[in-house]
DNA sequence: ATGAAAGCGCTAACAG
DNA sequence: CTGTTAGCGCTTTCAT
């Protein structure tokens, strides 16, 4: 009776003519085993005869058997899949975080399941659904995560990584480029190219990298007795970069700078400057971006901007993801990756400072000029 | 002595101090009811009293119970993962398009699993993970598959969808954009702008979006008595886009018109054209491109390109791919969604065809001059 | 080295 | 409407 039973409640589920995937049992059956030896012949390390094995693995291939990692997920307690959350992947920076990490956890034979959040939303109702899948761990790529659930993630066990956002929360670890260190990198930079009239466009306030990049900028900037930059409001995207950039050039008196919290906001400046406005960026106006995307070398934009180390980050977060999966938890806490800036043309250059990197043109403030 | 048994089982994989996930189990305990009961309340459309009701979600929200979906997908053969295997996301239509997918499908409450593939390389490997997985359908996104494997999806009954590509296998549904009459009208459009030298970049012979595109535009050329078009390889990067490019400009007779299977390509080519051979690309040369990515609009290209309207690529995989996993199969075979020749100025206009369709300039073969 | 047996957390008949 | 019961396909003792 059981069989039929089975394949009844099954025919209800997958109403076509399919034959359903085999299982250890039938493998075991047809090779005249037991069941658990099927399994382990598909455990690494367990201990089988070359007798068992072969003939397993004959029937299993005679029959097209793959082990069900639901199943065996459900016994083990770990899927082996990690979540990664991420804003949408139409800022070519996170879609290479992205990539990058998909490719460095397959290497390490996880499976990534993704969630594309909103820009500025929280992860919470995200996070609900990868509870209830038992994922491994947890990667948010520039999103935020409320400590509430971040303290839930502690208490399940649920290893959550942040990259290039942070967070106060303990438990978490997180990521980042050296944003501080980087805007303020760009402060001087732009001093020493002897502008005046500095703006910082802002990616979103509930960014912490955002909010780093503009505390870094400002900070050099009154360090030198300069004028504190004047805020405009980019949202990360290109549209609302574009008006604030449009209304920025329309004023009397202009900026002679503009320090974009990323490299989309800074390529939609660009953008508006030259074709709206008819100006030569890098000599009347100096534009400075963040992330180095890939497109911020090309011939059409030659974007100066500070890199942000994807692989490095990835790197570093899958170590620390793996590791905390393994039980070893030694890293938690933020984890600052550094960068360049990359000097293209976008900008004025400064007199002194400039030099040869693998190929890239890189700032750094000399010794003298050093003020922390 | 079975809860001792199974805490060490547990303290042996997370050697943390982790209270581990709670169970319907002991919600049903807390609430005072049968552990079925509590499995009624978190499935739809189940029939609870009021009651039982609050008493199992005040138990439930007091002791933090999810519902273990690796369980309960075990039982019921449905995960509701969905598989997407795209080459990378480093191409922005290729991110645009997982983007898109990931809204849609979260929208439908599916999960998505990414896998990333490489350019020209076979999903089969990553399919046997696939099937490991039980997933409930699998899109591959601008991937190819053998045909051995697509028919064992078919056995076993995993959906499968592929978008932006086709295959000749039954039982693969596909999505793509219309190739062949969007590269056919490139090369009409090429004509009336009274090209003569044409050159067709090609992506990679193994994907039949490019075979596709370029036969299109081949014989477009062919009926129109025209000198076919000279074939070269971009391989889909910017890197050897470029080189190609780079070769063909250096040659004596350069090309007028240069028809590049995607916009990356295009760019790349445009890219070299303009800062390392100084020609004003769209009236010395013209370059046009396939996809209309988001980049083609900036006003650093202003690419003209064939539009393919990921939306409604994404809305069909998907609409395909619920039927498909609530077993009506009715729409296998290939479904190939329209598009437009949008004009922008990377290629020199033709007297006549041009319109405005959404803020938009397309071009259109006049009547008189259709061949087909 | 191998088989039997006991579950992992959940759903779905089936009685009541 | 609710509890009981029987598994889903697998891993892991525990004897043998």
């Amino acid at each position: 009776m059981k069989p039929f039973a089975i394949d009844d409640i099954f025919e209800k589920r997958r109403p076509r003519e399919f034959r359903r995937p085999v299982t250890g049992h039938e493998v075991a059956r047809s090779a005249g085993v037991s069941q658990s030896a099927v399994s382990r012949v598909f455990t690494p390390g367990a201990s089988v005869s070359v007798q068992t094995r072969a003939k397993v693995l004959a029937a299993a291939t005679k029959l097209g058997y793959r082990p069900n990692l639901i199943a065996s997920s459900l016994i083990t307690g770990r899927s082996r899949i990690v979540g990664v959350v991420v804003p949408g992947l139409r800022n070519p920076f996170y879609a290479a975080l992205v990539d990058a990490l998909s490719e460095a956890l397959s290497g390490r034979d996880y499976r990534v399941m993704l969630f594309t959040a909103w820009h500025g939303t929280s992860a919470d109702p995200i996070l609900d659904e990868i509870l209830r899948y038992r994922l491994d761990a947890l990667i948010l790529v520039s999103a935020e995560l409320s400590s509430r659930l971040a303290e839930e993630c502690g208490e399940v066990g649920l290893p959550v990584v942040m990259v290039n956002r942070k967070t106060d929360s303990e438990a978490v670890s997180s990521v980042t480029g050296d944003n501080r260190a980087g805007a303020a990198c760009i402060g001087s930079f732009l001093l020493a190219g002897s502008h005046r009239r500095f703006v910082f466009m802002a990616g979103l306030d509930s960014s912490s990298t955002s909010r780093d990049r503009e505390a870094g900028f400002r900070e050099r900037l009154l360090q030198a007795g300069a004028v504190p930059p004047l805020k405009v409001h980019g949202s990360y995207t290109v549209e609302v970069a574009s008006r604030a950039t449009r209304e920025l050039l329309k004023a009397r008196t202009r900026p002679d700078a503009i320090f974009c919290a990323n490299d989309q906001m800074a390529m939609a400046a660009m953008d508006v400057a030259r074709s709206e406005f008819g100006l030569d960026v890098g000599r009347e106006l100096s534009i400075v971006g963040f992330d180095d995307t890939q497109l911020a070398a090309s011939p059409a934009y030659r974007l100066t901007t500070f890199s942000q180390p994807v692989e490095k980050m990835v790197d570093n977060a899958v170590a620390i993801l793996v590791d905390a999966c393994n039980g070893r938890d030694l890293s938690t806490g933020p984890h600052i990756v550094g960068g360049r800036l990359v000097v293209r043309d976008s900008a004025r250059l400064p007199p002194r400072g400039l030099s040869q990197v693998g190929g890239r043109t890189v700032w750094t403030q000399s010794a003298k000029q050093s003020i922390d």
